[in-house]
DNA sequence: GCATGAATGTAGACGCCGCCAACAATGCTG
DNA sequence: CAGCATTGTTGGCGGCGTCTACATTCATGC
């Protein structure tokens, strides 16, 4: 046994599986969904080309854990974010700018969020994940609707309509069709365009 | 020279192009955009697998062309679908169930057409095809406008948020979070609460 | 009509990829 | 400490996108 560095890479990683999901979010966030493979994390990682076959079964195995990343960090943002004393119109444009932020901020990992690949089993658990990520929509759209503050209804109607409308911009900010500054700055209007209505009142 | 069948597949495809994009199109509503690949267009076509690299420079250039194709299929749909003397409600509605089919039909290539991956010349066709297709919503609230049916205020920040709502319910029920009937029936009542808004009058 | 250059299609190669199977090192548990 | 499951390695397979060199066809001007 030649006296090497005491921490030449063991031949285990210790943890694999953590390190692929870091790396291909990093790589995600710096050259794009396009570039992310399997055999280049690992080179990253100095590890072979087929160590990540042992945690991953195949390349969309780690795009869903990826992806169940996202919705934590994004639930967590909103959960963090949320300030239930407002009144609705402020509550919402609250979560409406946190929603945004976290979309312009993590515009790939949201696409593989979205993506409607992982259908099997794994649509479970990301629904699961988007039910954890409306609940602050949910929450705020209740209370209002319990202090007489919005009108009544079907509670899941009124929070569609939220969730909705904040989706469509972030989605739309995402793809390009604003700059960061603009989709910020027309929150405000949306919302207030939301809680009054079109029709004159 | 043997007397081979006179229609024997000439040297020249004669619109290899269009053929590609026809192609690629249907594959991608039968098997998703991630099996398609030019080589396997190429084989179904019955050319060599370099040949669509003469019509297209590369994958991502195939990519772009049928997402302009998108463009112009879903402003045709809606140009068609609008009718003008309708009262904005009912207009929108209209409109936004145009939309929704669209997308539901064509989901595939909708995430193609709505991908941020088309940067550096193609982004301006693009936005000038969205454009297009925003045209519809667009006049839809002038004209309410003009007639006084809705509040005053800049049209672009109105259309805003008529486009966000409707592209938000189309995204979320492309990627599977409603069914098709889920999504169709919660139209109404979204664009009542556009209309009318959150708070009670 | 026919030469000649531009379009278009073909054949082959290169390097990358995801995935699989066989094998090696390590960790864990009785 | 034996034996087994876990984790990592090596090598190979076929498919892919793309490039280059070459072949065929088309079209244009004379």
């Amino acid at each position: 046994m030649p006296a090497e560095k005491p921490e030449t890479r063991p031949y285990h990683h210790g943890d694999l599986r953590s390190a692929l999901l870091a790396a291909a979010e990093r790589t995600l966030r710096d050259k794009g969904s396009a570039s992310l493979s399997l055999r280049e994390l690992a080179r990253d990682l100095g590890v072979s080309h087929a160590a990540p076959g042992r945690h991953f079964k195949d390349k969309q195995a780690l795009l869903n854990a990826l992806a169940l990343v996202g919705y934590d960090r994004m639930a967590e943002a909103l959960e963090a974010a949320d300030e239930p004393g407002l009144p609705l119109q402020e509550r919402l444009t609250v979560l409406a700018r946190t929603y945004l932020g976290f979309a312009i901020d993590n515009a790939e990992l949201l696409e593989l969020m979205y993506a409607r690949k992982h259908e099997p089993d794994a649509a479970e658990q990301m629904a699961a994940a988007i039910d954890r990520t409306v609940g602050a929509l949910e929450r705020a759209v209740a209370a209002a609707q319990q202090r007489g503050e919005i009108v009544d209804g079907d509670p899941e109607q009124l929070t569609l309509v939220v969730g909705t409308s904040l989706h469509g911009l972030a989605s739309l900010a995402v793809t390009g069709k604003f700059t960061t500054e603009d989709a910020m700055a027309a929150v405000s209007g949306l919302v207030h365009h939301l809680m009054y209505g079109l029709k004159p009142r």
